[in-house]
DNA sequence: AATGGTTTTATGAATTTTTTATGAAAAAAG
DNA sequence: CTTTTTTCATAAAAAATTCATAAAACCATT
């Protein structure tokens, strides 16, 4: 497992390195984007670590530049010291995940390795919908930047939408989901009750859409 | 069931045949074009997952290379990271249903099954139809490009339309089709009264015809 | 071709039925 | 004991159906 880091802390450089090491990956790095443009050309990496500014230029640049050249590469972002990273800018430019500071060494590795999970290559960590955004890692879910608190069943049902955005799900499918053990306990309304608390803690009520004679709908596009 | 998964990106091929073999299919891999055609040649597939861009070609073209073969098995259009598929080119080559990333794993399987579901009319999961497109997955329909919102019934009068285009259906045929249980209520004009409602929502009113003394059809060619 | 009568379809509105939302209480879990 | 999950009864909303009537198409006759 090859892991470019773009930084130009050459500090923050050096702790990256040893803790990504330990880990058991190998571990390149650069220092601005000119250099890991070179690392790139000269690399197949499984993974970058990718600062939001650098000196000669926006890390967001870099990964626009990457995915027009057609390299899928995860990438995932960090912010050093006082930068804030521009969450929806970061994910709508193709970043897969991304953290800021200070974040700890359990943290980083646990969004590194859900990346490399290869069972679900394909899932992403924190999903990004609109105004809502859930870090499946952290568990925490926000909309429009605000944190709201949800229980254990409320977030697996919010997660299992959001997953399957644009997917109308039926009250059937999403109680197989979010409750292990059921012997078709069809006629209650456990999930009508979860939905019910979920659009009032979530405060706009119609993140979540009803589809009338068939389920519940996250539409990436809402209606 | 055999599935043929032809991606260059081993990553997500993994995953897929995980998602797949999990669902109970048996899966092939090709990680290009020319392997493809090799897979392609020694076995007969129920269905092929094709990358919409691969490193010897676009899906398109193999896909097209495919049909003049006269191989009819059904397509499954996927776009890898960041690619956009040209739905309208996928569909027009041929191909049977197309997904886009990322996708979930709940669509991906029931668009599949969507295909197998194919008795011996192709069943699509999408259905396209002049300016008429029906998402039958994400339970969409839109005119021009411009969503419309359906009742379940009109839905699934709008479906069975479109389903059986350029076939005059009678009303008794529809209500047969849309009302589950029904003793020959062949008195009433719910058939109409939900015509007429379809006609109004979809803007356009002679996407659906009225064939006089029989019943209702959908044109592919509007007269 | 125009007329009038007949049949068929379209439509607005009222009514009934179905489905969903909700508050609150009971049960279960932690 | 507190929080969460589930159930239940009921309110509210939406959709399906019916009904009465208007409009349109058809047909036979002039």
């Amino acid at each position: 497992m090859d892991i470019l880091v773009v930084d130009d802390n050459e500090e923050l450089q050096f702790s990256l390195k040893n803790i990504l090491q330990d880990a058991g990956y190998r571990v390149d790095k650069a220092l601005n984007i000119k250099e890991a443009q070179k690392r790139v050309d000269e690399k197949n990496y499984d993974l970058i670590l990718l600062d939001w500014m650098l000196p000669d230029g926006s890390g967001v640049e870099f990964l626009k530049q990457l995915r027009e050249d057609g390299i899928a590469t995860p990438i995932l972002f960090f912010s050093s010291k006082n930068e804030v990273i521009e969450k929806v800018e970061a994910l709508d430019s193709g970043a897969d995940d991304y953290l800021e500071k200070p974040f700890s060494n359990i943290e980083l590795l646990a969004r590194i390795r859900a990346l490399f999970r290869r069972e679900s290559s394909q899932k992403q960590s924190i999903i990004q919908i609109g105004a809502l955004q859930i870090d499946t890692i952290q568990r925490v879910v926000t909309v429009d930047k605000e944190q709201v608190s949800l229980s254990a069943k409320e977030f697996e049902l919010l997660e299992f939408l959001a997953r399957n955005a644009n997917v109308v799900l039926t009250r059937y499918q999403i109680l197989e989901h979010i409750n292990k053990d059921f012997d078709a306990a069809l006629s209650s309304n456990i999930v009508d009750a979860h939905i019910k608390n979920l659009r009032k803690k979530l405060k706009k009520p119609n993140i979540i859409e009803t589809v009338r004679g068939v389920g519940f709908v996250i539409r990436k596009v809402e209606k």
